[in-house]
DNA sequence: GACGAATTTGAGTCCATCCTCAAATAATAC
DNA sequence: GTATTATTTGAGGATGGACTCAAATTCGTC
């Protein structure tokens, strides 16, 4: 339908020189900052161009509005989460399921220095829930493929629900450790906890051994 | 320090008289649904006085700003808990671990449509942050109170922190549930399933028994 | 029904924030 | 150096939504 690639939504150039490129950086970088600390409404347009030392006209020049600004920042956090979840498939054939486990929920707490506006970003709500909605649907195929790499014979779809429930405990515990978190000390050893029971229950059945797979017994 | 009880945050009077009173129910009920719907800050004072067959002059009659809205569903929202969990706590005596895990998670859900603006107002983002933040705290106690019941015995801080874990499944659990909920429908389950595992797992070496208590082992 | 008190009204003020744009400046090509 | 193109600037325009208030209306009481 469209001949090029940009959105119809009025004028957005892409930078065509180095200084640009790098502004565009500065920008997003300052928009993830912001973001993250006080949430997407509440970060003003005008602060995230101040906060990477620009005016607004420079930040309307390469986003045609605030929300295209959150939505290329959901991008570059899917690009980030794609590539781990791929390279932890590649680990995961080495893995048992309580290692699987530990791993796993602590990925989004690693990861966050390179996703921090992520949580804010899939909290906000927006005209287009798209980009979030796809965001969230690569965030579970890219779990369900890692615990099936774990424990051949899990089923598709099951796989799907486990990876729902673990990208949930994942974000709890991101939350619980957040700076200002509200909750007592030993909740998130408590989380992990539950977690690991509820994945080892899970796979289990299906656990890798040297040399082939077990069978399930209900 | 106040010599009266009343906020000093401008004008806002009690109502006083039968008229007044239903008026700050329609209100209330109104902002309730509109805030549980489209989030706090998306919905306006406007927005909800019209829902409510009122002019926005009546809503500030009663209620100073928007903020002051939000308050007191959520001092509404933490009596109806208050009520339940204390009705929870009678009933537990008679319930094993298996079977309190079961009631704990639906606890949100079957009480939805009494608090259905919690969820929004817990996230909403605003200046003083203290009544949320107590919110939180009876919740937290109520469920720590609860386990405490079925599972006598139990250390104290760790019956919050088990509560801490508690209360966040039966947020992950309401937001699959919800209308427009973006889970694979197995997923429900599948935290269910993960809750009763960690809580028959806490529970049971504090588990009451028929005759006294059964002492726990390692 | 007359009086005062409670309630309702809705037009209007104020202000924050998104977004625009024409002109200035900097970088690149030749 | 000059022409061209990319980038920056910052003062507004436009909008929307929180909040105000004086006047009108309704309610309760005697």
């Amino acid at each position: 339908m469209d001949s090029n690639s940009s959105r119809d939504k009025r004028t957005s150039l892409q930078p065509m020189r180095a200084a640009g490129r790098q502004r565009v950086e500065e920008l997003l970088e300052a928009a993830s900052d912001l973001m993250a600390e006080r949430g997407y409404e509440a970060t003003t347009m005008a602060e995230i161009a101040a906060s990477a030392g620009a005016k607004v006209g420079s930040l309307y020049r390469f986003f045609p509005n605030k929300e295209a600004v959150a939505d290329a920042l959901v991008q570059r956090h899917i690009a980030v989460l794609e590539d781990e979840y791929a390279a932890l498939a590649k680990r995961a054939t080495t893995l048992s399921p309580d290692a699987l486990a530990d791993v796993l929920i602590e990925l989004l707490v690693t990861l966050h220095p390179r996703v921090k506006s992520l949580s804010a970003l899939m909290e906000a709500r927006t005209d287009r829930m798209e980009i979030r909605d796809r965001a969230r649907g690569h965030a579970i195929a890219g779990i369900a493929a890692a615990l099936r790499v774990c424990a051949p014979g899990l089923d598709e779809a099951l796989a799907k629900d486990i990876a729902a429930v673990v990208l949930n405990v994942m974000k709890v515990l991101r939350s619980m450790l957040a700076k200002d978190a509200p909750t007592t000390s030993g909740a998130p050893d408590e989380l992990r906890q539950m977690h690991r029971l509820y994945l080892t229950d899970r796979l289990q059945p299906f656990r890798r051994t040297p040399d082939g797979i077990t069978d399930a017994e209900p």
